[in-house]
Order: structure tokens, then sequence, then C-alpha cells
DNA sequence: TCGTTGCATGTCTTT
DNA sequence: AAGACATGCAACGAA
């Protein structure tokens, strides 16, 4: 950027690493966005005014329309679309709301919605010196100005406006300080029919059950317009923006709202490469018709509602909510039911943002009726009201059990609360907990069976939604869901405590995947010589470096058959045929492509066409998906570290190839590896090779061979146990089971200083097992926060269970039909084929407390 | 005794 | 650390 210093006269910042990343540009990269003023410079251009030639977006997404800049000083508004691009504000309000009905005509919703916005940019252009709507001056926007955060104060939460103490007279009263006719002058006429600054007071105090008309109406709706890319933290902002020059005296507070924003885009899609999509494709369904909607931004919440309150609807289900096309529904949140908002007591919990949202404003405790329509028509008076929680609130639904009831809804089920344009009638619509929303796809999108659809007759839509999100509602749901669906008890704990422990069953298998991929990247450090050792006849390699990652390659299948690998220059990008068994580095470039001197040069042409190549690598991806599609059991269960295969081996024999990959290399992929690490595990070779003295007793040898002992007699345990079990009846099974809790009391108290699975087979064989556990590995797991290194090795503590699972689950076949370690273990892996459980689920799905590693009750009653 | 109400508290999430 | 939320529980009133 050639300017130095801000070109928004009233901001002038100096140009500085501050600058954010603002829209995406059609011609690639992103305009910047001044932080303090918020003004948008492309290519090192000031464009708030004309960015729109200059990025290339030319037309109005939503309704086709074309913009230009001078769209602006014409009254057109423009906003920037998650999906990309950017759209009338009329239009892209609309849209966002996701409303089902088409804007017609550009010029009549933009003069009613959008006058206060617009002299931000009236104002804007004013300082660019461009064309400026005449009725608007500077004086008039310090005027509006003034009003925005007066009235903003009324979109405060209501806790903010000190309503604590004061009558509700009082209250009302402040509320009705912020004088529309303040902003109505010298503006357009058409902005006051919305807003009816007086009406909560005259409703809350004369009507007895406020109509949600009524609330809605309340609404000060061109005030939220203007909080859209202010403090509200609307991710939509406006453009041109230049809140600088709104609040030209705070422009930190600008530079917040466009943090927020950010932020908030950050969540979104990224918009598309192949250019903005038409109005037409967004509503015929090319694009998944069932969205995560963002709800709008109105109301007195200033925090932005969070995703997981985000309502899913299809547009056909709004469009049968809304009855007729000339209503416009909009999705403001859903919530998942608790056990509490489910329960007899008829209390549902609202968000507080939600509530204070979308909901009229309370400042009584007792609050007030309000009547919401059930999606059969079916009208409900609820009383909204909150409680004071803290210095907080929490607002709650009183008496929704009989439509929780009607609607047959329990915990786990979804209630969603719309609106109903014109008319702001309430809608609650609701979704049934199904075992689809286990089934979604990794990464949040796929099939989802909406039971609002399902309710309402309508078909599956797609669901869209952000990991992020799935991570934390989905999984939350999930549990719940199940639990309610299999009928089992549901503890607060087990519903509270794994609520961010559980892993959606895909993104879990696409974790796993990921790790994989990651595992299969690992290569020895570079420059650093290995010593080889020998232990037991096997070769390691002894690195003193961590192993690093290597270059990702891709795998597929010659035309005549045949496996091969692929390989991208770093320079040139060109893709190059490699031998199948190669390891690269970190970087690789056509030079070092010693397996084609015809291709040693990034001059060379590629191989194969790029048609060819993409088969190539979509054969890759394809690979990878039908890995995980067609054998997700697979994906669940653990594979065997290489010790374990190298334990396996020994006792299998030659049938432990069978097993696939794993060999003594896979002691490479040990998933505890983490740079720097210098624990038993991650000092292990990455190639498995060296040699060590049959005599050595360093680390490595002395606890290879301790675990290699263990493991086999573990192996050979499990066996003589099958074995046995075969022959047994179950009158004989129990008796002996009698036995083995006296014998394996007694091997417990041997290891009673054992904390993890590798003890388990310690309780048996008497043996520690070093590798199972190093000590520093208690330290690393509760000093460390879940970052990713964490994240994978926690997550691989179940997957190391598994080994101790199938060791025990034998004797607790024997021991316990149920209540178990081992059968539940069994039961859990069978009944959640598509779920992995997170180290902290498992470890509290079998007692084990993690900060003690305290050996878990059920697994020591298991052994008993 | 049971149900309701309002608040308190613990846990979880977000900042 | 603060805030939000889920739920426990005591107080109260009605049956």
């Amino acid at each position: 950027m050639e300017s130095k210093i801000c070109m928004n006269s009233s901001c002038g910042a100096a140009i500085t690493h501050e600058w954010t990343k603002g829209w995406p540009l059609r011609s690639g990269g992103y305009a910047l966005l001044c932080y303090p003023c918020g003004s948008a410079y492309e290519d090192g251009v000031f464009c708030n005014t004309f960015h729109l030639e200059e990025s290339g977006w030319r037309e109005c997404r939503l309704c086709g329309n074309h913009l230009h800049c001078g769209c602006i000083a014409s009254n057109y508004l423009l906003e920037i679309l998650d999906f990309g691009g950017v759209g009338c504000f009329s239009c892209a309000k609309s849209s966002q709301l996701h409303s089902v009905k088409r804007i017609q005509t550009h010029g009549d919703e933009i003069s009613e919605g959008a006058g206060a916005v617009l002299t931000n940019n009236a104002r804007s252009n004013a300082t660019e010196g461009e064309a400026v709507s005449d009725h608007v001056d500077e004086r008039k926007l310090a005027q509006l100005c003034k009003p925005m955060e007066a009235n903003e104060c009324n979109l405060l939460p209501q806790t903010q406006r000190g309503d604590g103490n004061a009558s509700l007279g009082q209250h009302r009263g402040e509320e009705v300080i912020c004088p529309v006719e303040k902003v109505g002058a010298g503006f357009s006429n058409a902005m006051q029919p919305n807003v009816r600054p007086a009406n909560f007071a005259k409703i809350d105090n004369a009507i007895p059950a406020l109509d949600v008309r009524d609330i809605h109406d309340s609404l000060p709706q061109p005030y939220l317009s203007m909080s859209v890319g202010g403090p509200s933290g609307n991710p939509n902002f406006l453009l041109p923006f230049s809140s600088g020059l709104v609040d030209g005296k705070e422009p930190r507070k600008t530079w917040s709202t466009f943090q927020q924003g950010q932020q908030s885009r950050r969540i979104l899609p990224k918009p598309s490469k192949n250019g903005p999509t038409t109005s037409s494709e967004l509503n015929k369904g090319i694009i998944p018709q069932t969205r995560i909607t963002r709800p709008p931004v109105e109301g007195r919440g200033k925090n932005h509602l969070l995703p997981r309150y985000w309502p899913r609807i299809t547009d056909q289900e709004l469009q049968k909510l809304s009855g007729d096309l000339k209503s416009t529904i909009v999705p403001l949140f859903e919530k998942v039911l608790s056990a509490s908002d489910a329960g007899r007591i008829g209390r549902l919990v609202l968000p507080k943002a939600c509530a204070e949202a979308y909901f009229p404003p309370i400042s009584q405790s007792e609050g007030l009726p309000l009547r919401i329509q059930d999606v059969n028509g079916k009208e409900w008076t609820f009383q909204f009201r909150f409680w004071p929680n803290n210095n907080s609130r929490m607002y709650v639904l009183e008496g929704v059990t009989p439509c929780i009831q009607s609607m047959q809804l329990r915990a786990g089920d979804t209630v969603t609360f719309s609106r109903i344009d014109p008319g702001g009638k309430l809608v609650m619509g609701f979704r049934k907990a199904t075992d689809s929303d286990t089934q979604t796809p990794k990464g949040g999108k796929g099939l989802h069976v909406n039971a609002l659809s399902e309710h309402l007759g309508l078909s599956n839509g797609n669901v869209s939604r952000g990991r992020d999100e799935n991570h934390g509602d989905g999984a939350n749901g999930n549990l719940v869901q199940q639990l309610a669906v299999n009928g089992e008890k549901r503890t607060r704990n087990i519903g509270s405590k794994s609520k961010r422990l559980l892993m959606h069953s895909v993104d879990a298998l696409e974790l796993r995947l990921t790790w994989e991929e990651a595992q299969d990247l690992l290569r020895p450090p570079p420059s650093v010589r290995p010593s080889i050792v020998t232990i037991e006849d096997h070769e390691f390699e002894e690195y003193d470096e961590p192993p690093v990652f290597g270059k990702r390659t891709i795998f597929g299948t010659r035309p005549s058959g045949g496996q091969e690998q692929w390989a991208q220059c770093d320079d040139c990008s060109k893709w190059r045929r490699l031998p199948i068994d190669v390891l690269l580095p970190p970087k690789w470039t056509c030079s070092d492509n010693v397996w084609d001197s015809s291709r040693c040069a990034c001059s060379a042409p590629e191989e194969i066409s790029p048609k060819e190549l993409e088969n190539i690598l979509k054969m890759g991806t394809d690979l990878k998906k039908a890995k995980v599609l067609e054998n997700p059991k697979l994906a669940l269960e653990p594979e065997p570290s290489g010790l374990d295969a190298l334990a396996s081996a020994a006792v299998l024999g030659d049938k432990m190839s069978d097993v696939g990959e794993s060999s003594v290399a896979v002691t490479t992929k040990h998933p505890r590896h983490r740079p720097g690490c210098t624990c038993i595990v991650c000092i292990q070779p990455p190639s498995g090779k060296g040699k060590h003295k049959s005599t050595c007793t360093c680390n490595v040898c002395l606890t290879v061979k301790r675990r290699f002992k263990t493991l086999m007699l573990r192996k050979k345990k499990r066996q003589s146990e099958r074995e046995a079990e075969s022959q047994k009846d179950n009158k004989k099974q129990m008796e002996e089971t009698e036995v083995k809790h006296t014998r394996n009391d007694h091997s417990e108290h041997e290891a009673s200083q054992s904390r993890t699975e590798g003890e388990v087979a310690e309780a048996i064989t008497g043996e520690i097992d070093l590798n199972c556990h190093p000590k520093r590995e208690d330290v690393q797991l509760e000093g460390e926060g879940l970052n990713m290194m964490n994240f994978f090795e926690v997550a691989r503590v179940p997957v190391e269970n598994h080994i101790m699972q199938n060791g025990i689950a034998s004797l607790k076949s024997e021991q316990h039909q149920e209540g178990s370690l081992g059968s539940h273990l069994q039961s859990k892996a069978n009944r959640e084929n598509e779920r992995l459980l997170s180290d902290e689920e498992f470890l509290a799905s079998v007692g084990w407390e993690r900060e003690g590693h305290e050996e878990p009750s059920s697994e020591r009653n298991g052994l008993q």
C-alpha cells in the first residue's frame, strides 16, 4: 500500500500492521480495512466509495441489480455477503433473515429500511467529495449519531440499563427518550412506521398479553439497521463504512466493530472462487436449502448470538411456516432442550442474548406474557420473565410444559423461534433429535433429518454447519439425544461435563484421518544421523531430534494397475510421479526428483494431462473417504502401536502381516510424538530401525523389552482365556469369576501404583510398563491445554485403551455381564460405532479421574 | 404431601 | 475471570 496514512480525513491513522483483511476481491486478495475507522483500501487505493468498480462486484447477488459506485449516492446501500460479493442492503438484509420473500423492487426497500445507514455513507461520500444525498448534511448526521447512541442504550441488555431499581414507568420513560423525531427529521419518513419508541410502555402496561406483533413492531428496526456493523457485532458490515465518521470521537469503538466483524467472518465459509452466485441460484436450491441462519442482529443484545443458537431451517420450512409467500419468516434462534427445559417444571431457559435480542424488554422480574404460535397454528401464551442471577439475568419462558408435551419434545430436541413478518408473530418450531444427527457427515455438512421437516412433511435438507459448532452443539445434542433415545438415565454430570469433550463422530473420524495423514508425513529429522541400535533382533534408529513432517504426497492407481505416488514441486507446483515407497522431505522440488531424470527440472512438463492428474487427485481423496465410509469401525478401533504390533507379531507370527500396516515401522507413528519431547515414546526412532545389544540397559531397551514382554504375556493370556471361555458354561463362568477376582485382587495389590491401561496388563503380569504411561506424560497432560498435539495425544488414549479392552474384555465377559469395563467398552464400541470417544469421556465413562489418574473403579472391579 | 416459585450454586463457555 | 446456563433446593402455598 503506497499511502502511509488513512485517507479518511477524519481518521488519518497510520497504516500499520493493524490493518485488517476486509472483503474478498474478485480479482483475488482482500481489501484492507483501516483498523480505527474501517475505511477500505483495495490495492492501496482508498475505495470507500468506488471499491465496487475496483473489486469487480457489479451486481447485487441477491436481486441481480447492477451496482456501481453511484449506488451509494442514489440511496443504494451495499452489504458484504457471507458467501462473497455484495448485495443491496435491503436484499442482503432480507437474505440475512432468510426471507422467503423475494425482493422485487430496490428503491422501496432501501428507502424504508436503510435511510439511517445511508447517512453514514453520505458522510463518507462527503468526505471524499462524492455526490451526497441532498437531504442529508453533517449536522443531521451528528444528530443522528446521538439518537443512535441513545437508542443503543435501549438496545443494550436490560441489565445495563439500570432498570433494577427503576419503576416500570421510569424505565419506560427512559426508553422513550430516543427521539424518533430526530431521526426522522430530515430523513425518509418511511422510516417512521418502523419506529415505535413508546410502544413498550403502553403495551406493557395496558395489554395483559402482549401480542408478538406488537413486540415486533416495537423493535426499533432502523436503529437495528444502524447497528449493523456497529457495536452489535454484526458480521455483516455495511459498505462503504466509516464509523470513524459516525463516531469520530471514539475511533477505537469502530475498531472493535471491525474486530468483531472480522472475527465473525472467520467462521463463515469463504466466498466461492467461482465468482458471485446469482440470486436465482441462491433461491433455486443449488446451494443447500437448509442452512444455518445467522440470526438477524436486532434487539438489545449487544453480544452477537452464539452459533449454537443460530437457527437451522430450510427454505421450505420457512415457506411452510409463513403459510403464504407474502410472509417473511425470520428465524431467530433455536435451543436444544435441556432436561430442565423439557422437565415437568415447565420452564424453558432462554439464552440471554436471544431473549434480549428478540423478545420484548422486561424490566421487572415477573416479565410479561408472550404469545407464540406453534407450527400447527396453535397459539400458546408463555410467561417471559427473568430471574436475577449474580449480577445478570436468567431469562425463562414459563408454562411451556403443555406446548412441549403437545410437540412431544424431550431433552435433546430442539425448539426454534422464528418471526413472521409482517406482523411479527412469533412462531415456535421444533426439531426432534434423531439418529441422523449423529450421522451427520464430517465437517458438519450432509443430510440432516430435520424434525421440523418431518413434522411439516417436508423433505430433508442439507445442513451446513461450521465444524466449530458441530463440536460443541452437535456433540452435546448427540449426547443428550442418545441418552434420550436410549432411554438411559441422564445424569447431570454426563450431560454437562461431556458437552465439550464429545466429538462429533464423523469429526472424530476426520481427525483420525488427519492424524493418520500426519503420521504418514513423519520423517526422521534432517541432517541428524541416527545411531543404530538393536533390541531383541530389531534394529532401531535413535535420533537426538524429534521427527519432522515430510512432504505430503498422494497415491493413485495406474490404469494398468499398480500403485503410484505423486508429489507436487514446491517451486513450480507441477506434479511428479515417484516410486511408491519413497518419503519426501518437507520441501521438495523437481530438482530433487532423482527418480525421473526427464522431469528433474521445473521446466519439464507434467507427465500427464491436468485431467488425468485431477482424476488421480480425486482418486486419492476418494480413497481416503472410502477408507472411512467403508469401515468406520476400523477408524474407531485403534491400531496397535508399533510395540503392540511387535508383540502381536511375536505372538501371532506372520499372521500379523494381515493386520495391514502394522510393522516395525509403525513404531515411528506413535501418536505421542511431540516435537522436542524426550519421553520414551518420542525418542523412539522414526524408522523403527536400530540395533542395541541384547545386554543394553538403556532406557529404550529396558522399556521396549519390558513392554514387549508385557504385551506377549497379555496376548497369551488373552488367547488362553478365549479358549477357556469357549469351553465354559455360564455357571462355570460364574464360579471362575470368583476365582479370578481373588487372583486379580492379588495382582492388583502388587500393581497398586499403576495408573494406565498398561498397568492393567501389569495387574495381570506384575510387570511395569513404562512405555504405556511415562510419568512425564502425566505432567504433560495436566500442564497443557488442549492444543492440537495434546489433543492428538489424548485422542489416542482410548485407542490404546482398546488394547486394554481387548485384553480385559474377555475377562469381563467371564465375570460381569454388565457394568464391567469390558462390556461397557464393547457395548460402547458396538452401540456408538459412529462415535469416537475423547479420552476424557472415555476416562469418565470408566470412572477414571484424570488428575490423579486413579484407576477406574469399574476396571478394578472387573479385575477382581 | 405435592407442586410451584424464586433463588443459589456449580459447571461450562467465552472473553 | 467473568458470564451464561443447568439444575438443585428451600420456602411457600394449595390440595
